[in-house]
RNA sequence: GGCGGCAUAGCCAAGUGGCUAAGGCAGCGGUCUGCAAAACCGUUAUUCACCGGUUCGACUCCGGUUGCCGCCUCCA
């Protein structure tokens, strides 16, 4: 069976066919670094983190390519309210991208392109397009000519005469076509500018990833990705941009992820609900986020509520217990044994990975491959609950080797990628510092107790402790307390 | 006005033209435990917004209605 991907050109779920055998090349739209990112910048890199994984796993030699857009509008508004110069800004922000994501644990690209690296290949492209005739020059600006390129609207299936009646936009007189766009902006004093035949200015937006990703991956690549509002005009303005200077066809599926709304509302600064991923990881672990966000299918809107969020670290929760119930009996998992390229292969014979992998072809189906490994997790538990005090030897590989499976199909989704035990360290700093000493003091009391068969004061001090918020365990090897997260 | 998407139990969320409609959270009953906790077992949608149509048969395909959302302007 094939992978399958729904391909926003066509508007279906199509077979996957690379262009060259064996390999991808997959340009994803990054961000514009004028700001913190927030929580849907997160889904989609996430989203787009875990295709690329997936595509390793499955045996494809993937060629990721997410740019910064590194100089823009927004960043010279923002750097002159903050008195810094745009890149200054926007070194900043890239800084806090990679920490963000570095902590959501999504893995780099393999060419992180920026605009500015690429000014001389863009002023290249627009030579290009004015000698095709598919662009015009206008007192310093030059702009794209929509009406020159006959599949305009291709990607997203709008027509020229339906847009222009909702077009709520002052036009800039200056265009021919009130949807003809900027391929390159002449700059005002003061502004960041480069030399170039029309005179000094800076790039239009659209462009950088018409040029970057014929850089890296060619003129016609596999996959191009992005947030759902990319759509348009952006890539149908990079793809008209591209094809009408390459002559050949572009990007083969385009990818788009849907949008995260915050507690039913569209995330915006008016509304004060803009949550970036600063601020939601002071409050939840960042496995948490990571698996939350792919708990829901990729294209479908995703709402971020804190119930639903709790919800899914519970169930979180239940399976790094049962990781730690592993570790007791057969040890820690071997950093050795994580899957490497290719893990997932067409002849699996393993069930798990095998229903794993038909969710995943399915046009990168994680939230039902999440629940495959919920069941798979039962299904240890129940396992290990058998044989509680004295497990046979053959039962022991066979958890090992189902770990192994469930790690690497984790891997895939990008979570489980550490220990319980460090896991839990870091949930706990979710909730209230707790005092140590004080904990273990009480427990031996209760030890004590119970010992002499005082149960009402060991049920006191047990309730002291829940009230502290520390859960007891009383298990065969003793008492272990944890801290109640939620 | 145009384009597109979504509507599945208390909540979140997969999925399929006919076989028991995954899984998580919450709830309830049970096993275990001094009692708990954790884990496990059982249980919770005769039904998939509504109305028609196609079909031997639809929640799944088609048409319409209602509701929600996104895009058409910078936006992941």
């Amino acid at each position: 069976m094939p992978i399958k991907f729904y391909n926003t050109a066509t508007r279906k779920k199509e077979d996957f066919i690379t262009i060259k055998e064996g390999k991808v090349g997959l340009y994803v739209c990054g961000v514009t670094v004028y700001d913190l990112c927030h929580i849907g910048h997160a889904r989609s890199t996430i989203v787009f983190d875990v295709l690329y994984r997936y595509l390793q796993a499955r045996g494809f030699d993937v060629t990721h390519v997410r740019n910064f857009t590194d100089i823009d509008d927004k960043i010279i508004e923002r750097a002159r309210q903050l008195e810094k110069t745009p890149e200054d800004l926007a070194r900043e922000f890239i800084e806090a991208f990679y920490e963000d994501m570095g902590a959501l644990g999504v893995l780099n690209a393999d060419v992180e392109p920026k605009a500015t690296e690429h000014i001389d290949h863009m002023i290249k492209m627009i030579k290009t397009l004015i000698d095709k005739g598919f662009a015009y020059v206008e007192e310093g600006d030059v702009f794209y000519s929509i009406e020159k390129f006959e599949d305009y609207g291709g990607l997203s299936g709008r027509r020229l005469e339906d847009m222009r009646a909702g077009s709520r936009v002052a036009v800039d007189e200056k265009k021919r076509h009130p949807m003809d766009f900027v391929l390159w902006k002449g700059a005002k004093p003061g502004e960041p500018q480069w030399p170039s035949p029309w005179g000094p200015g800076r790039p239009g937006w659209h462009l950088e990833c018409s040029v970057m990703s014929n850089h890296y991956l060619g003129p016609t690549f596999d996959i191009h990705g992005g947030g759902e509002d990319l759509v348009f005009p952006h890539h149908e303005n990079e793809r008209a941009q591209s094809m009408a200077a390459n002559d050949a066809p572009f990007a083969r599926y385009w990818i788009h992820n849907g949008f995260v709304t915050v507690e039913s509302e569209k995330m915006s600064k008016s509304l004060g609900n803009f949550l970036t991923i600063r601020d939601a990881l002071k409050s939840y672990h960042p496995q948490v986020l990571r698996l939350f966000l792919l708990s829901k299918h990729y294209r479908s809107p995703l709402d971020f509520s804190k119930k639903d969020v709790l919800s899914l670290q519970t169930g979180l929760v239940r399976i790094y217990r049962t990781l730690e119930r592993l570790e007791s009996l057969i040890g820690p998992f071997q950093k050795e044994d994580v899957p490497h390229a290719g893990a997932l292969s067409d002849e699996q014979s393993v069930p798990f990975l095998k229903e794993f992998i038909q969710f995943m072809d399915d046009d990168l189906n994680t939230a039902g491959a999440l629940g495959l490994v919920f069941e798979k997790v039962k299904e240890m538990n129940r396992l290990m609950d058998t044989h509680d005090d004295n497990p046979p030897e053959d039962m022991l590989s066979r958890l090992e080797e189902e770990r192994r499976h469930l790690l690497s199909a984790a891997h895939v989704l990008g979570f489980l990628e550490e220990g319980p035990k460090s896991f839990f360290v870091g949930l706990s700093n979710y909730s209230e510092t707790v005092d140590e000493d004080e904990i273990e003091g009480l427990i031996e009391e209760r030890i004590t107790a119970r010992a002499e068969k005082d149960w009402a004061k060991a049920d006191a001090i047990r309730d002291r402790l829940d009230a502290m918020g520390i859960i007891l365990e009383d298990g065969p090897q003793g008492t272990t307390w944890r801290v109640k997260v939620s």
